[in-house]
RNA sequence: GGAGAGAUGCCCGAGAGGCCGAAGGGGACGGUUUGCUAAACCGUUGUACCAAUACGGUACCGAGGGUUCGAAUCCCUCUCUCUCCGCCA
């Protein structure tokens, strides 16, 4: 959520803001407006009619203590109570359709975003390492994965249906190996704490990082208990201090987990249905970062080289995208994403978003910190990004070590996590 | 899943219809005293909203409803925590 005072002082910016993402339809920025000053008039009506039954009630008490007569207090008293339910309801009222708007309204964007209409906008940043050559046809990782017997989707489908699959012998290996590689650099270089939280999370976390209310159809939810599962372990590591105030001496907080990730990709039919790059399961380590405001911008450089060093250490070849306003997630003031080299599908391939969410996250969840003592609490600023998705790791490992005979090199930095 | 107990401010803990945003203690912060430390004493110490002229108003004692002129306090529902039993990796 953005600072619900811009809808009142700058509201021409907000206009902008939704113009650059292509989103101007999206919200009734007039009707916000509306709404938020009759909800002001109705509140400022509302208490003081609460103040005036707080008055003539202590003063019924007292006459009563003393002896005296207070029904004609008490006559006085008995339609304010009803004037003021009728208020309140209407408060509440009012309040959940701000609240609606407000929590349907996308992030502010940096202005280092450039403008854009779709991906084809994005801007390359730089590149790292080169596209590897071959001297044979080098095959997508779902032929050759099927082929050595590692990847099997018929059986995926069988247990699950469309989009999930089964991992055997290497391919299973592999990937622990790379999480677990990940973990390692993470946690030991680039000072994150691992951490181990559920894969099932209730509504305000998911409210909290802004996956609901909007964009309910994308995520998985367990009607009977009202928990869905996590479509990364952004949600539940974000929501790890929701309802908290922390001391400035913590922060920056950085953490990291492993998680498997769970999405409904229902916007998505047709679009990459072989292999692994679009399933309805996979596991991720996810980096998150909770950070005093002034260094969010700074962070997120940070982060997004924690990220970058997977892929080197891997020695697989990447471009680092920053993305234009319209490919700029709600939540995000601002993204890169990483892309790394497919030979076997001849493209690039997202394997990593990071992004700085500014105080978005925080007042949706409610995450301050207390700058110094005696001081008002204030919304500190959360990023996160992949370090990396494992699934689309190992299919990239999978296409860029894989040999003319049809196997699979195992990257140097991989080998001690293999047995 | 069954039975019972509980949820109050940073922490502990009182409060049982009005004078309670909430006693008391601890902690933290400021001050006095002090060669330093300690001790003692005094003071301060929640969050959000409305209005912004204010030493202004409102809400919040797990959450949501109800009773009442008035609710932390009474009633109902829910959530969570703890103990015992059952089940279980």
């Amino acid at each position: 959520m953005i600072d619900p005072r811009l809808v009142r002082d700058d509201l021409e910016g907000v206009r902008a803001m939704l113009k650059k993402r292509n989103m101007e339809s999206a919200v009734d920025l007039d009707g916000l407006r509306r709404i938020d000053e009759e909800r002001r008039a109705v509140i400022a009506k509302t208490d003081d009619l609460r103040e005036k039954r707080n008055r003539v009630s202590k003063e019924i008490g007292k006459l009563k203590s003393g002896g005296g007569d207070a029904s004609a207090l008490m006559a006085e008293m008995s339609g304010v109570n009803d004037g003021i339910k009728e208020l309140e309801a209407e408060v509440e009222r009012l309040d959940a359709d701000f609240n609606e708007l407000m929590l349907s309204l996308p992030n502010m964007l940096s202005d280092t975003v450039p403008e854009g209409r779709d991906e084809s906008d994005n801007l390359e940043i730089r590149t790292w390492g080169e596209k590897p050559v071959f001297d044979f046809k080098p095959k997508p990782h779902y032929d050759l994965g099927t082929e050595l017997g590692i990847l099997d989707f018929e059986r995926g489908v069988k247990l699950s249906g469309a989009r999930f699959y089964v991992y055997r012998d290497l391919a299973a290996k592999l990937e622990r190996a790379i999480i677990n590689f990940m973990l390692d650099l993470h946690t030991t270089e680039h000072g994150y704490s691992e951490t181990f939280a559920p894969f099932v999370v209730n509504d305000d976390s998911m409210i909290g990082t802004g996956q609901y209310p909007k964009f309910r159809d994308e995520y998985y939810r367990i009607e009977r208990d009202g928990l869905s599962l996590i479509p990364t372990a952004e949600v539940p590591l974000t929501n790890l201090y929701r309802d908290e105030i922390l001391d400035r001496e913590r922060l920056p907080v950085y953490v990291t987990m492993q998680s498997a990730c769970f999405r409904r990709e229902a916007g998505s039919a047709g679009r990459d249905t072989r292999g692994l790059i679009r399933v309805h399961q996979f596991q991720k380590v996810e980096l998150v970062k909770f950070v005093e405001p002034e260094t969010s911008f700074d962070e997120l450089e940070k982060l997004t080289a924690n990220a970058e060093e997977v892929l080197k250490r891997l020695k697989l070849h990447y471009r680092v995208m920053l993305l234009c306003s319209a490919d700029t997630s709600a939540a995000s003031t601002k993204t890169y994403d990483l892309e790394v080299w497919m030979p076997g599908l001849d493209r690039y391939v997202e394997i990593s978003s990071c992004s700085n969410f500014l105080d978005y996250q925080a007042r949706r969840a409610r995450i301050r910190y207390r700058r110094a003592k005696g001081e008002k609490p204030a919304f500190l600023h959360t990023l996160n990004g992949s370090g990396l998705a494992a699934g689309r790791t190992l299919a990239a490992v999978m296409e860029n070590y894989q040999t003319s005979d049809g196997r699979i090199e195992v990257p140097e930095v991989l080998k001690p996590y293999i047995k």
